[in-house]
DNA sequence: TTCCGTTATATACTTTTGTACATAAGGAAA
DNA sequence: TTTCCTTATGTACAAAAGTATATAACGGAA
């Protein structure tokens, strides 16, 4: 038993763009002509110049340029607008698969019951969410320590509750997302002092925004990884931070919690 | 330009549960009779018959529950598996349409970017994850002061950046999650100190789970908010805690994250 | 001018899907 | 036994959607 949806982005109440208008037009991408995308999707020319009409009539901009006679006969080409909204589509139809992945697992179709915590489609406030690959999982009593290792390839450690790795059906191997406040994040000048926090992280200050009480310090840690820490403008001034700057990002590793 | 979607529930591949058939399943539920229930969604009896009957082979278990002959010719009744089948339904329909309003609201479709913060469809370690409508937002330089009136009638204050406000778009009268580890969740017995952290929260033990070194202790603050903490055994002996006394649960606004 | 492959458009056909309607069979109650 | 209203089943019909096919118009190149 499993869930399937398809998506439909509608305009004026109309349908605008569905999965088959969507292969055509990578089809037409490819080809460059409405009548050799039709047979390669496959469907007739009458059904494929039909929706190719339609999306153009809906469409504030053209999607596809039509010229017909010419040198081949004439063609059709997507224009960059089209490029544009097929990408977004592609976003849309990803998060929405990931989404029905994530639900159908959650799901005991049979009692009806949700194994989740909490809602699902859900915008979090902490500017920090960084992904990676569980390395390892140490199970306590009560509390669970969870070794995230990132794109950069540090080590970033949770320790959330053993229960909470059962409700998240946690395991090594799993792509996860750490998740944690920017007002937990300290700084530090590299190669001072040794501190108990487990996740200190080198990076790169890569920008400053200086508020009247707090600034917000954001730090490059490598692969296109960065984190936001929010500290007090007297901080700032003690450690002489300047963008471009070398750094250590500390964060309590009962501080991070963990998505998935 | 919107975004719209149908969830069909797929059995062996083929399609079991889908909007229509639902739509037919509560009429019968209402009627008492495929040919009545056929009346008033409206479709023709001998659609409803077949897609009754295609439901009913599908399943493991019976659906529906058909009579010939008898008192008033017979009927046709929902099972009460078939219920639980009606009601998982609704709730998957129910989270699926909430992810659509969120994933329209998130795209800026003209432009193809998404104003999001990380992923939308993810599950949260957070044990406690509890709903509330924005009450006041404060606005300072770098920070914001959320509060968010929760339906106990208790007040929980959320401090966050300021931009993370902008990101979830937040507005006062705007329902949102107050989301916070149980490791932040502190306990002390009402009526003895004065404490700078700005939530306590007044409830009653429901539940408590000794380990070796901590304890988990569930704090019931009324209209079925449960929040968690997870405090020392120690702490847990010195307070004296039992189930069913009265507790103080304290959480720093500083640790308190908000979705929506 | 002719040739070519395409867009643009119309028409007849096919397939799919659902509707309308007729009819048998069931079984409790009057 | 008759009445009643339903399920169960088949057949003819209707509407919608897609296919196949034919043809005009187009405009650059030979």
């Amino acid at each position: 038993m499993e869930l399937s949806s398809k998506l439909t982005l509608n305009m004026l109440g109309e349908p605008f763009l569905l999965e088959k208008r969507i292969e055509l037009l990578y089809a037409i991408e490819e080809y460059g002509s409405i009548s050799k995308a039709a047979k390669a999707v496959p469907m007739s020319y009458k059904s494929a110049w039909e929706a190719v009409d339609a999306m153009n009539n809906l469409s504030e901009q053209p999607i596809v340029q039509r010229e017909t006679g010419g040198k081949n006969g004439g063609g059709t080409t997507i224009t960059p607008y089209g490029s544009q909204l097929l990408e977004t589509y592609r976003v849309l139809k990803e998060e929405h698969t990931f989404f029905l992945e994530r639900l159908s697992q959650v799901t005991d179709i049979e009692s009806g019951a949700f194994k989740t915590i909490g809602r699902l489609a859900m915008q979090i406030s902490a500017r920090n969410q960084i992904q990676g690959v569980v390395d390892t999982i140490e199970l306590g009593a009560v509390n669970a320590k969870v070794s995230l290792k990132l794109k950069s390839g540090n080590r970033l450690v949770s320790v959330i509750t053993k229960e909470a790795v059962e409700n998240l059906r946690l395991e090594e191997g799993d792509r996860a997302t750490a998740i944690f406040k920017s007002s937990t994040v300290m700084l530090a000048v590299p190669g001072e002092m040794q501190l108990s926090a487990r996740n200190s992280i080198r990076g790169n200050i890569s920008h400053i925004t200086v508020g009247e009480v707090n600034a917000e310090v954001m730090v490059d840690i490598g692969h296109h990884d960065v984190l936001v820490a929010v500290i007090t403008t007297d901080a700032l001034k003690t450690l002489k931070l300047k963008e471009g700057g070398s750094i250590m990002a500390i964060i309590k590793s009962s501080d991070v919690m963990l998505g998935r």
